[in-house]
DNA sequence: ATGGCTGCTTTGAGCAGA
């Protein structure tokens, strides 16, 4: 199983790169963040056309998942939109089981700053994050978690740590938040593999970021056990990112080996 | 080599992203 996961910046504007995408990663589940469309307006057909079912819970403007599940897996279950206990108008989780996976979506808040109300607002909702996951670690051997978790991990996953220190993105209390979620049996994909030095999934629209490669890792793919003894790859598909109308995000691409 | 923000909003300056 090949899982991906991709912060699109807007699924109107990105649509046409998705769709030439698609062909060519070839991901059994993509998922998507930061669509900006309410769900009556989800090009469900298009995405259909491209041999894909998607799942999804939007809102205009801002946040937004999805999950495009290609033909031939088994339909999603247990599909499930919000983190329990947590009352939130944002529309940032979908998760689903297909087959024997456990998928989750998450596109965690940005924080802004860290002395910022969305930062306490980013804090409160990985805490409620980290029991659902617990949660969900207790029902699904096999669980993924993807999506834009906005948290660059280490410094190494940073272009340029002392600039970047203590700031949000890459502040302590949210790097602990991700050793949490590692805590619960998860691998992150990364770095189950040899990797170049200054490998990055966002960078920003403005500065030269992208071609001087001032970047960060804040796009991930967290394994459970059973998946990452099985898991052959993680890239970050680098090219994404280039040409006309890029997302500010390139994918990430997980490959899963069969059960023996 | 990549390219010097982009996408959104009761339309147009301001917010949000990261």
């Amino acid at each position: 199983m090949k899982i991906a996961t991709w912060n699109v910046n807007s699924l109107p504007v990105r649509l046409p790169r998705l769709l030439a995408w698609l062909p060519v990663a070839a991901p059994d589940v993509l998922c998507l963040q930061e669509t900006k469309i309410d769900d009556p307006r989800f090009p469900r057909e298009e995405i259909a056309a491209a041999g894909y079912v998607a799942h999804f819970s939007g809102q205009r403007t801002y946040n937004g998942v999805a999950l495009l599940v290609k033909n031939g897996l088994p339909a999603p279950v247990d599909v499930v939109t919000a983190l329990p206990g947590f009352a939130d108008e944002q529309k940032r989780v979908i998760a689903a089981t297909i087959g024997a996976v456990r998928i989750v979506d998450f596109y965690v808040p940005n924080g802004q700053a860290v002395d910022s109300d969305k930062y306490a607002y980013k804090l409160g909702w990985c805490a409620a994050a980290t029991e659902f996951l617990r949660a969900e670690g207790a029902r699904h051997a096999e669980l993924a978690v993807a999506g834009d978790f906005n948290i660059a991990p280490e410094d190494r996953d940073v272009h340029d740590p002392a600039l970047w220190a203590g700031q949000v993105l890459c502040s302590e209390p949210e790097r602990a938040v991700f050793r949490d979620w590692l805590a619960l049996g998860l691998a992150d994909s990364f770095r189950l593999f040899p990797q170049p030095e200054k490998t990055f999934s966002w960078w920003d629209y403005r500065m030269l970021a992208f071609p001087k490669n001032r970047g960060l890792r804040i796009d991930h793919v967290l394994l459970s056990a059973p998946l990452a003894a099985r898991c052959t790859s993680c890239t970050i598909d680098r090219n994404a990112r280039k040409g006309e109308k890029p997302s500010d995000h390139a994918p990430v691409v997980v490959d899963i080996a069969d059960p023996a």
